[in-house]
DNA sequence: AATCGGGACAACCGCTGTCAT
DNA sequence: TATGACAGCGGTTGTCCCGAT
């Protein structure tokens, strides 16, 4: 691992200070680049002394020419006593693809399970290692489905109105159509990297709506990479997203099925991550609760379960 | 030895969610 | 209820390293 403090004030771009905002209101003149072993200790020193928070005014109690965001930045991704460094070993490898598969590129999501893991640093490993060995492996970083398959099939599409819709469903992509025919089940974005809809719990402000009267901005999707997850909303409130006999075509699914369920104030990486409670649920068959442990124990199940292998 | 290009990683940017007022 | 500040997330960019030529 390089060490971005031996080299860092070497480079003029480095030297950019700031006091005051530009013309679009961007905060300009502010130290910038890698961060210095005395900006660490500084940074280090102060929240060891005053513990973390108050990032935007951490800088001028630290005695940095930094705007606190870098700070919180560097605490949570370098310096952090937990921060574990090194090498990714293979069992951790193993649990980001399972996890990734699971959550697509939810990296806070994918960090929260591996201690002492960055999601910056699971990110940056996935994209320079992980995703390029799965399309070695003629994998679709993606969908973790068969690229060959991928390709197929949207080729096919492209050439069938009809096929279309199915596959924006599979894909993760918004259909308006309801191809269950049911007004109760509507095809989902999905929270996959498929660069659609890089991120499926921001639709804050795409005030569409559902089929069921509610906005697309109250949906939790299903896990990311399988497509075809349906969606059903029933009359209290809750949402379900089934994941069932779509990927018996690939072999992949094995006939599982798996019920997502949400309640009307939504699942947010709040619930799941930092709280573990909140007011998100997750139902895996046979799970009837929704207090903190929820998640855990389905990610649990699914990771450990070598279906996802 | 010099140069070039790709890989790897740290850091930044823009956006959203939450909370206090 | 509206608004602004703050914190956090994911995508992208910038920079350094290192091997190939």
């Amino acid at each position: 691992m390089r060490n971005p403090s031996s080299s860092a004030s070497s480079s003029p771009a480095n030297e950019k200070k700031k006091s005051s905002r530009n013309s679009s209101g961007k905060m300009v003149g502010l130290k910038r680049g890698p961060w210095t072993a005395e900006e660490d200790e500084l940074l280090t020193k102060c929240i060891n002394q005053q513990g973390e928070g108050k990032w935007r005014t951490l800088p001028k109690r630290a005695g940095l020419v930094r705007c606190g965001k870098s700070c919180r930045l560097r605490w949570m991704n370098y310096l952090h006593p937990s921060v574990k460094r090194g090498q990714i070993a293979p069992d951790e490898e193993d649990l980001i693809l399972r996890l990734h598969r699971l959550l697509g590129n939810r990296w806070s999501l994918i960090a929260g399970r591996i201690p002492g893991r960055t999601d910056n640093e699971i990110k940056n490993y996935w994209n320079t290692h992980l995703s390029k060995k799965l399309i070695s492996q003629g994998i679709d970083p993606k969908t973790h489905k068969p690229l060959l398959e991928t390709t197929c099939t949207a080729a096919a599409a492209t050439k069938n109105p009809k096929l279309k819709s199915v596959v924006a469903a599979k894909d993760g992509k918004n259909s308006d159509s309801d191809i269950s025919g049911s007004s109760k089940i509507v095809t989902t974005t999905t929270p996959t990297s498929s660069g659609q809809n890089p991120n499926p719990y921001r639709h804050r402000h795409s005030g569409s709506v559902m089929d069921d009267g509610l906005e697309e901005d109250q949906m939790v999707v299903g896990h990311g990479g399988y497509g075809n997850n349906a969606h059903e909303a029933d009359g209290a409130g809750h949402h379900y997203f089934h994941q069932s006999d779509l990927d018996l075509e690939d072999g992949v699914g094995g006939g599982y099925h798996v019920n997502l369920q949400l309640s009307p104030q939504g699942l947010s990486n709040e619930d799941v991550h930092h709280h573990g409670g909140g007011d998100g649920m997750i139902n895996c068959e046979g799970m009837v609760e929704e207090d903190d442990g929820v998640l855990t124990s389905f990610l649990d199940s699914l990771i450990n379960d070598d279906m996802f292998v």
